[in-house]
DNA sequence: TGGAAGCCTCACACTTATGTGAAGGTCAAT
DNA sequence: ATTGACCTTCACATAAGTGTGAGGCTTCCA
């Protein structure tokens, strides 16, 4: 599959897909011509990394802890050594705080949303006055 | 509080504070030599800014859902025009996805982390023989 | 009275993730 | 053969979040 092809699949740019090239998150072979040419596999990998990215891990963390997330379950152990393992516990423990945080947030949000509906209704049968 | 309290207390530097306050995130009074004075409700107020920002929202969403998350819970029903209830809906949403991916992949990650010490146990007492 | 420590503004610089456009090759169809 | 839709690389641009340093106040303490 050729880049545009990609690009559509997966939503993210030629260009941006190029950059994620540059910074080895993943890889292509190259035709005779010198087009890249992909392989299906890489449509489930450029939306995990633009899920990762967009959940706010930056490129450098993305392309450590992508190996462990292969699709064909394959456990590279041999990956495995004592740093790496520390950095991928960090980083859980990062995502955790992380997912922590939004969680209280959003709900914050979704309180004020319903505080809001909750004054609209009142305010619909003219009970109360607003602030 | 001066800056370098409020800093010293919630972990950001002068400069990030600084700029926050031209990002229309936090303000302070000025006393008459100029410093910035804060009062303390900021320290929470940061804390917060950074959570969300660590989380992966920009500051001018930061900066419009702010409001509705103040800690004396004032809900403030004249900002809510209806675009802006949109706006914290569809932010609500974002958060919800950025949550769920984010959940799926420390879940992944976890699971390579347990996997990874399943296997130095059972090497520990070699069974195994790694990939 | 002098120095250290804290504050101010201004400004240049860097990184990360992107967009955009130029100059040019390839390929398929007309 | 030319057009249009691909592809290539290179390079400049931008926003966000930071760092860092210059030049210059203030305040306090010895």
């Amino acid at each position: 599959m050729l880049i545009g092809e990609l690009s559509e699949r997966t939503g993210a740019s030629r260009r941006l897909l190029r950059y994620y090239e540059e910074q080895g998150l993943i890889a292509s072979r190259r035709c005779q011509n010198g087009y890249r040419d992909y392989d299906e596999r890489f449509v489930d990998r450029v939306v995990q990394i633009r899920g990762l990215l967009d959940a706010g891990l930056p490129t450098r963390i993305i392309r450590q802890i992508l190996p462990c997330l292969d699709q064909p379950r394959t456990i590279h152990f041999s990956d495995a050594t004592p740093e790496m393992i520390a950095t991928l516990e960090r980083e859980r423990d990062r995502m955790t705080s992380r997912i922590d945080c939004l969680s209280r947030n959003r709900d914050a949000v979704s309180e004020y949303l319903d505080a809001v509906r909750d004054n609209r209704s009142r305010e619909a049968v003219g009970t109360e006055p607003d602030t």
